[in-house]
DNA sequence: AGGCCGATCCTCT
DNA sequence: GAGGATCGGCCTA
């Protein structure tokens, strides 16, 4: 098995709120050590969800209503990945964020994928996507089901993880790809606090998600980072 | 490019 | 019993 390039992220990274974990976690890379090889990708864009303690409160977060069986994973320690089922069909995957108690999170939106156990990487990705040998694009990792999907990561094998630990299987790592510019947004696909500008991507790049207006830097800001 | 629709089941009220 | 941090297909333009 080849060793993922760059170094674990420090648990610190993590313990803060997590609009501001998340522009920072862009570029790093994800990394799922499998049976069939690494299936990896870097991080393009993210969503920012806050814990109840925050003022005010945010309503579209799992975390709102408090702990419950589903989300309790989300008040544990920072670094965990929080892998929910949604729609009866797919996952979701974030990355915890804040001290144990509080619950803000980084919902992981789209990835570019990566080959880094050659192409058999991409060609396992696009085997566990249903999509043709071949197609090593964006469409592999581009939104939040399609990259748990390409990943091979679910709510019972993978929720709970540590992602800082040497030994997890599944990895956040930093190889030192620069951020300096960060396009921000209103999240996509929620009911409550639709203005809110907690959406993070790397401007103009391919395999961020979403309806061409959220892409293309018409809507919201950009920001410089580090 | 954008909008609507159905699939499908888990979670919480 | 209702609704959901989605996706892919199909429609119109």
């Amino acid at each position: 098995m080849p060793q993922p390039p760059g170094g674990l992220l420090p648990r610190a990274f993590f313990e803060a709120p997590a609009d501001q974990v998340a522009p920072r976690l862009l570029g790093k890379l994800l990394v799922h050590a499998t049976a069939s090889g690494l299936l990896a990708g870097r991080i393009v864009e993210v969503e920012a969800y806050l814990g109840p303690h925050n003022d005010p409160p945010d309503p579209a977060a799992h975390s709102y209503r408090g702990p419950t069986p589903r989300n309790s994973v989300l008040f544990g320690p920072a670094g965990r990945a929080y892998v929910y089922s949604i729609y009866g069909r797919y996952f979701c995957m974030n990355v915890c964020c804040e001290p144990e108690g509080q619950a803000g999170c980084v919902l992981l939106r789209a990835l570019e994928p990566l080959a880094l156990a050659g192409d058999s990487g991409l060609a396992q990705m696009a085997l566990n996507r249903g999509l043709a040998q071949g197609e090593h694009g964006c469409k592999l990792t581009s939104g939040p089901s399609r990259l748990c999907q390409a990943l091979a990561l679910s709510r019972l094998v993978h929720n709970g993880l540590d992602l800082l630990d040497p030994d997890s299987p599944l990895q956040l790592r930093d190889d030192g790809y620069p951020v300096h510019e960060v396009l921000v947004t209103p999240r996509i696909g929620i009911k409550h606090a639709v203005d809110w500008l907690l959406r993070f991507a790397l401007p103009g790049h391919d395999c961020v998600s979403g309806p061409a207006k959220m892409t293309k830097g018409l809507i919201g800001k950009r920001i410089f980072i580090r």
